[in-house]
DNA sequence: AGTCGGTGATTGAATATTCAGTCAACAATG
DNA sequence: CATTGTTGACTGAATATTCAATCACCGACT
């Protein structure tokens, strides 16, 4: 198995997917302000001009590749049914914030760091970001709401609740890209005392 | 008393506050990756010439717009020494959340995420920011310790908990400007219930 | 089997636009 | 007069986008 971004087939066969490996190199090596079309091409095999011949703009481009990064984010939250709803939630947090810690992935993050902050004055982006949020809120929600039926939290407000769990995942990963020196362990290591101190029913 | 953004005086004396202000026009106007010297100059009531005059590149105006941006920032928020631990806590994020919710604040807001988001690439960006939070977390730290002090709160590692409040606050904040229907009420709620059942001590 | 016609992929060069930064001149002010 | 503020026109480098022209393949027709 050789080593790479596990977002992307090392040869990928379609052209669509090529040009999404090619739009996330690009981005990752010099950032959304520095993101040219000249600069896509380069990463890609073919020819920049063919970018146009598959999206009708730079823009167009964009918005498809931010909904290709999504879809394949919300593909690797980890959804093991089995164990307790404390355990699930823990391993989620695992997963989320080992890839902010990652090192390889610190491009990717920083980028799509970018990309969000493109909502503030791009309505399709906000639009996709928001969906994307939703979703992930929705997954943190349905374990709560198993832990409480399993007896295992207490009876508090889940919608609540997981919109401060996505809203702190959120917090840490703006911290980890635009920070230097960002102490996420502190932060991890109080969110287990805040489920502990909040959400754990100690009888 | 004319209605404006408390930020700038409604006809700024000084040369530079006023190029500060046509750049924080034009940067809540257009974004900031269509961010131009040229929108800047036109928000302005002089030439777009005149602004080097002033700086030597829209990079060093850029980052004197920052500097001037978070200066700004941390002399809004509120420093009475005077009440108990737990209510100035609860001030201080009144204000944060009423700033955020704030409609008239809104592109202020979105400014500040977008040129928070530069950071990502930016160094300079990256280290006002970081200093910026630095600060930020200190004052908070500062009453947290007072607090137990006080014997109001549980004897927590103040750092720890400072870390999580900050990241609450720049996820919130983050939320806010990129996406659309981010529930900010259930997270202040959710943040006074994590205050109390993690900080406050009931004996 | 072999040729023809069509279609989408692909390219390199050309075009039109935008942008940061410069400059020589003009205006005001002391 | 000398200094400082101010301007509009200008430039060269990028940048997005277009376009005319190949190329590779495939299905139909003889």
């Amino acid at each position: 198995m050789p080593k790479r971004t596990d977002l992307f087939e090392s040869d990928p066969d379609d052209t669509r997917e090529a040009i999404m490996k090619a739009t996330y190199d690009a981005l990752s090596k010099h950032g959304y302000a520095d993101l040219t079309i000249q600069r896509i091409g380069d990463e890609f095999d073919k020819s920049k001009s063919l970018l146009y011949h598959h999206y009708d703009s730079k823009d167009a481009l964009l918005v498809d590749f931010l909904g290709f990064m999504l879809e394949r984010m919300e593909g690797t939250i980890p959804l093991e049914e089995a164990a307790a709803a404390d355990d699930r939630l823990r391993v989620g947090f695992d997963h989320v914030f080992a890839e902010i810690l990652d090192g390889d992935r610190e491009q990717f993050n920083r980028a799509m760091t970018e990309l969000r902050a493109q909502s503030a004055h791009d309505d399709s982006f906000r639009e996709q970001f928001t969906r994307n949020d939703r979703y992930f809120e929705s997954r943190v929600q349905d374990i709560i709401e198993e832990g409480i039926q399993q007896g295992i939290f207490r009876e508090v407000d889940a919608e609540q609740v997981a919109s401060m769990l996505v809203t702190i995942i959120q917090g840490a990963t703006f911290q980890a890209t635009t920070s230097t020196e960002p102490d996420l362990d502190a932060v991890r290591t109080e969110l287990d005392a805040y489920i502990e101190s909040r959400l754990l029913d100690d009888d």
